[in-house]
DNA sequence: CATGGTGAGTTCGTTCATTGAACCTTCAGC
DNA sequence: GCTGAAGGTTCAATGAACGAACTCACCATG
């Protein structure tokens, strides 16, 4: 999307959320960062976003409070994104759009499969747990690989992702 | 978003969703599609979008199956553009842009509140009924302005807006 | 001490999309 | 025959995205 990108004539809370998060690879940066993904090399091969992009789009992401920048170490010195209770609340745009496009775009297999970890039912379209009847908090969340998925071996990340894994914990790529 | 809007290398179902509505503007066309907005003119005065991009998405959204074109007149030529099941479909994404934006975007109101026709109740986050503990569909949702609508007089999609409505019912514009 | 490697960026020229204004077309009504 | 409305298309200018190359700080190795 634009940097002339305010939605300025618009009267709506979607337009104003479509101005943070509706950039091109925005979502798809949350998406990863949902996955477990933290550190800047990760999201570069995982996304094949160019790098002046993923370095801009952090930023704008950190400034709309929606990724924090934390020091993971000092010396030299490295800082992780991780998602905020603000990002985090996205988890059901995020969520509804991958029920849709894996419901609604045809010969989209399903890729990954979510399920709420206390129970082990499939998630709703919203991210809730249709047995429980309740919301369910990303941190509950279960992600497994589906038969969609055909890895990618050469890309670490993707291997990190192939496990059973909960969301928001950071991966640990075994980095070659 | 760009053109070459293919992510690729992205084996998701978000992505595939993304490189559909992902693109600027796109999402904005659908919400006043929901709203019961359906000719060219209405969604160009109610957008603010330049003719060549909405003409542009109009066509992509047709193309993927979200919108229909359907002739209303003969002599002059007239056509609307009516969300399809597929575009319904996509209510659960635009619910969740629109209730994140409102709750963590600082200095938005409630723009819009939309409850569940048969009830009266305002929806949940994520669009069911708390009343009655469903799911509630699009054609069922009735919508009303909310406190941090400050209209525009000038646009008649906007004055027809004001009145509560049922989503997806077309609006009728006060042409002057 | 020189060399190489890694993580996290920035710079830069090219390509591509968005913007806004102007123009075009078909028909209806007067 | 003129005017106006609806629904577009065309065009030049601007602004982002792209991808390759470069920077910089630090650590490890010989």
């Amino acid at each position: 999307m634009a940097l002339g990108k305010d939605y300025s004539t618009q009267q709506c809370s979607i337009a104003r959320a479509l101005e943070i998060v509706g950039e091109r690879w925005t979502l798809l940066v949350v998406r990863d960062a949902f996955y477990g993904v933290r550190r800047y090399n990760d999201f570069l091969s995982h996304l094949g976003v160019p790098r002046a992009v993923l370095a801009t789009r952090l930023k704008s992401l950190e400034q709309a409070g929606i990724l924090e920048k934390r020091r993971y170490q000092e010396s030299p010195p490295r800082d992780e994104y991780v998602l905020t209770e603000r990002g985090i609340a996205l988890w059901p745009v995020v969520r509804s759009l991958g029920v849709w496009g894996r419901e609604h775009i045809e010969g989209v297999l399903p890729m990954r499969v979510f399920t709420h970890a206390a129970c082990g039912t499939e998630l709703g379209s919203y991210g809730e747990c249709p047995a429980c009847g309740t919301a369910v908090p990303p941190r509950d969340v279960e992600m497994l690989p589906g038969r969609g998925l055909d890895p990618d071996p050469d890309n670490p990340v993707g291997r990190a992702l192939l496990a059973p894994r909960r969301l928001l914990l950071p991966i640990e790529t075994d980095r070659v």
